[in-house]
DNA sequence: TTAACGTACTACGACAGACATAGTACGATA
DNA sequence: TATCGTACTATGTCTGTCGTAGTACGTTAA
């Protein structure tokens, strides 16, 4: 465990983080992964399979978009971009949070 | 919508709010999930088939103790009885959500 | 030189929790 | 007489997460 988070806590907040990481400019599984244990300073680490299957969803959903490019190296990776509808989405999932703190507040003793 | 909660995002703490309605007394379903749309002022209502199937993994997990008793007008109740064991992993998870708000607001903007 | 490591994924199958649907049973109320 | 509220049980489906495994290639270390 170690200041660990379970992912059944987590579940249905894994699409909003992706998001948010894709709001400024696209990105790729691999950096998004990375920052994702950055910004959580290791307190939360994405599964690889988890990640993939959030953009496979994500994209099905037409909340990003995705395109290849060649990398530095010449490898090619393949890159995804929020939508305009995928930020409105992520607007109502940061509202849908502030009620979800509220609620969950109302059965949480902090000691 | 109009201010509903996904329950995606509930999952993992419906657990725990049945533990909390416990803390005091032994409950029974129906009570509980009144007790839940009271305190969370409508914003959250327990599916049945979610409550129930919640008592019998809680139950399994050893963390509540169920018995029968007859209600005032003589219909048989199951009244659940939280455990020591349930206390403390109902403390745990209460830790738990410190962390996991605190992970989660590094991706939510408050506008 | 070769093996390990990091990068960047895909495929497949299993599992758990939430939920839809349906049914049972009984007392009170309309 | 029928509906409503109370108090559940049973069964099966769906979704998201995750374990496991495999592919591919470039760089670094022994």
């Amino acid at each position: 465990m170690a200041g660990n988070i379970s992912s059944d806590v987590i579940r249905g907040y894994n699409d909003t983080m992706i998001l948010f990481l894709l709001l400024d400019a696209p990105s790729y599984g691999y950096e998004i992964s990375k920052q994702i244990r950055a910004l959580t300073e290791e307190k939360y680490l994405i599964k690889e399979t988890t990640l993939y299957s959030a953009f496979t969803r994500l994209e099905k959903n037409g909340y990003i978009t995705s395109f290849s490019r060649e990398a530095e190296n010449g490898k090619k990776r393949t890159y995804y971009e929020i939508t305009q509808y995928g930020k409105s989405y992520y607007r109502e999932k940061c509202e849908e949070w502030q009620l979800t703190k509220d609620v969950i507040e109302r059965f949480v003793k902090d000691l």
